[in-house]
DNA sequence: ACCTGAACACCGTTCAAGT
DNA sequence: ACCTGAACACCGTTCAAGT
């Protein structure tokens, strides 16, 4: 035996199918959500108790599983009433959403932001939603597509930040070299304990309010 | 032989030293700028003309060697003026130094921004400047911290889309099932061509300059 | 059709051996 | 000290073979 150390199962097809594609995406969320763990083809294939070539009849690559994964995340993160509210205001449920979507895959982040999209009918679906709403309600044909990048963007980044650990500029070890900005995180931290959140997301909830505003000005503030 | 095809050089210490933390770094950006290339040290190798064991003298670990490259590209940033000018001046062309900064590397983007930042006397230094720019200016001190991080998290989120082919979101083969999505990509992209810009550059600088705008308006815009 | 098992071309990392 | 070479424990992917 050159892989497992279990065999499970002998060869030949099983009288009932042990996979399915909605099995292997079950499985591979639960694996990407646990911090650290190696997302990889062969942990996956262990915890379904298969071999890892039984994976790729289902989905013909890594990417492809990814690119599976990414659709059903697209499905969670869900309508968020743009039909009913203004864009501005809908769209502060749909970033929190959304970054709370992908934020709980740690192990899946940096795929998930990197793969190309090719054509994929769930964020496109998702896509034009927003875009309707901003157009029902005024917003510049030219400046919604930007706009919408923009907050994905933003999102996507926060997500990525919220992995690093809690004490990322980490200026209690650095107050010598770095006074202001030690100041500046101590206050930052107490403030956002006040508010009883953590700094990751009181700096979300501040960071996406900016950027809603600076959008709705029209974002002419300064070197553009 | 297992590994390389060409023995290159036989075994035992060279009488002038081959490698260097210098020369690896120089090798692995060269690696980083290839788009699609995969960046790994098998290959890192085999441009320096060594076996991938010759690097690890001078890096303990693959992640190791990352944590040098992040360091050299905060100082690629650079300064940028924050002692002279406002900081929401000054911020503008850090921030696109930024993202060209770590957008010229693609191979390494996602490992740049998922990887721990533990203790980087580099980054630290960058932060302080901000910091005490912003304080100089009258910023809301526990305001600093959050809104240098949702600025990096914007130009890191930018930087990942950018990787994106530029027809991210391709509503062209949509325009049926997505059609205020399409106008609204047609206006965007023909606003964008009459700057001179990418989508993508545009979008950056509509961004920014909104999210700027907002930060200074203090981000008490809506949901907060 | 659906799985195993073997094989292939890779990885990163460790470490003894050479100079 | 600084490199090669061999070894180890992994990867993803392909494909023949079994039922």
């Amino acid at each position: 035996m050159t892989t497992g150390p279990e065999p499970q199962r002998s060869a030949g097809r099983p009288r009932t199918a042990v996979l399915s594609p909605e099995r292997i995406l079950a499985a591979a969320f639960d694996l990407a959500d646990v911090r650290g763990a190696d997302f990889t083809l062969a942990a996956l294939a262990r915890n379904l108790e298969v071999r890892p070539s039984a994976l790729h009849h289902y989905f013909a690559s890594k990417d492809d599983l990814i690119a599976g994964m990414r659709g059903q995340l697209a499905r969670r993160i869900g309508n968020h009433h743009f039909e009913t509210l203004p864009w501005h205001e809908a769209i502060f449920s749909w970033a929190r959403a959304y970054r709370l979507t992908i934020g709980a895959h740690p192990g899946i982040i940096a795929a998930l932001a990197t793969l190309p999209v090719d054509d994929e009918p769930e964020s496109i679906v998702d896509y034009e939603r927003i875009a309707a709403a901003m157009q029902r309600d005024g917003y510049p044909e030219h400046r919604i597509v930007p706009a919408i990048i923009a907050i994905e963007s933003f999102v996507i980044g926060s997500a990525l930040d919220s992995l690093a650990p809690e004490d990322n500029l980490r200026p209690v070890d650095n107050a010598d070299i770095a006074p202001h900005l030690t100041r500046a995180e101590h206050a930052g931290r107490a403030y956002a304990a006040k508010q009883g959140r953590s700094l990751n997301d009181e700096t979300f909830e501040f960071g996406l309010a900016a950027l809603i505003t600076g959008l709705r000005a029209g974002g002419t503030g300064h070197g553009a």
